[in-house]
DNA sequence: ATGCCATACGTTGTATGA
């Protein structure tokens, strides 16, 4: 079983990126993000000729996350079992069963700048995230929350900590909030297969930046211990972020449970090496930028 | 080269992103 997540920058805009690669990594869960869409305008029709069922929970222009899954989907919750309406007016979570396991979708908030109200939202946002597993968890279900985190929890998932300090993303109250999500039984489904920084989910698409690999690792897939006791495979489709049609700035995440799902070359042993080549050419980018 | 900001909304720009 093939669990991917993946922030694609509109849905709307990524229908036919996202077409491309359900056929090249096949997956069989797949959880969205910004799909900057309200519900009466998602793509059901378009997903179900892709092979896959949909759940959608969107408002329009911002946010919106979904879940896809080849097989049913049942008991679906979205924003915590809560109206769309302050203190949670934005629609950034959704889950639902699906293939035996408990899936969540999440896009955390950004946060902006530190000590701004969309900082302190943003904490508030994984508080209330960390309640809810708490409230709802049974016993050791199988469980995967994954998504957009908009948290990068150690120096070694930034491209340049020094240049990173002082913003979102990186601070230890951001970090402390994921940590939190650990503290629940919940794991880093990536890091069981991955012990190397320099793997990121997020470039800008600004300067270049995808090419340096000057990005972040922000997008996760956490698991409970009777799902991470099934990771076989992990892997970031760096693919993905390239090309036409015009790609997201994040790039998809796969988990595998049980047996490795579709290969698929995830481009990064060429990316390192002319990254790598680059680098022992030309310092990367100073730590003011 | 993989290749140098994108999206929605709305209207000739603005908000947002991380």
């Amino acid at each position: 079983m093939r669990i991917a997540t993946w922030n694609v920058n509109s849905l709307k805009a990524r229908l036919e990126k996202l077409a491309w690669w359900l056929e090249r990594a096949r997956p069989d869960v797949v959880l969205l993000q910004e799909t900057k869409l309200a519900d009466d305008a998602a793509p059901h029709a378009e997903v179900e000729r892709l092979g896959y069922t949909m759940v959608h929970h969107g408002e329009g222009r911002w946010n919106g996350v979904a879940i896809l899954s080849k097989t049913p989907i049942t008991e679906v919750v979205t924003n915590f079992g809560e109206p769309l309406a302050e203190p949670l007016p934005e629609a950034r979570m959704v889950s639902a069963l699906t293939g035996g396991v408990r899936v969540v979708s999440v896009y955390a908030p950004n946060g902006r700048s530190l000590g701004s109200p969309f900082y302190r939202a943003k904490l508030a946002w994984f508080e209330r995230l960390a309640r809810w597993l708490e409230e709802t968890r049974a016993g050791d279900q199988a469980l995967a929350v994954g998504g957009d985190f908009n948290v990068a929890p150690e120096d070694r998932d930034v491209w340049n900590p020094a240049a990173c300090h002082g913003g979102t993303h990186v601070s230890a109250e951001e970090r402390a909030a994921v940590a939190r999500l650990r503290s629940l039984g919940l794991v880093d489904a990536y890091r069981l297969r991955h012990d190397e920084p320099e793997r990121y989910t997020w470039w800008d698409y600004r300067a270049g930046d995808f090419y340096k690999n000057v990005g972040m690792r922000i997008d996760h897939v956490l698991v409970t211990a009777s799902v991470a006791a099934r990771v076989v495979a992990s892997e970031i489709d760096r693919e993905a972020r390239k090309g036409k049609p015009i790609p997201s700035d994040h790039a998809p995440l796969t988990v595998d449970l049980d047996e490795p799902g579709a290969p698929y070359d995830a481009g990064w042993t060429a990316a390192a090496e002319r990254i790598a080549a680059r680098r022992a050419a030309k310092p990367k980018r100073a730590p003011e930028a």
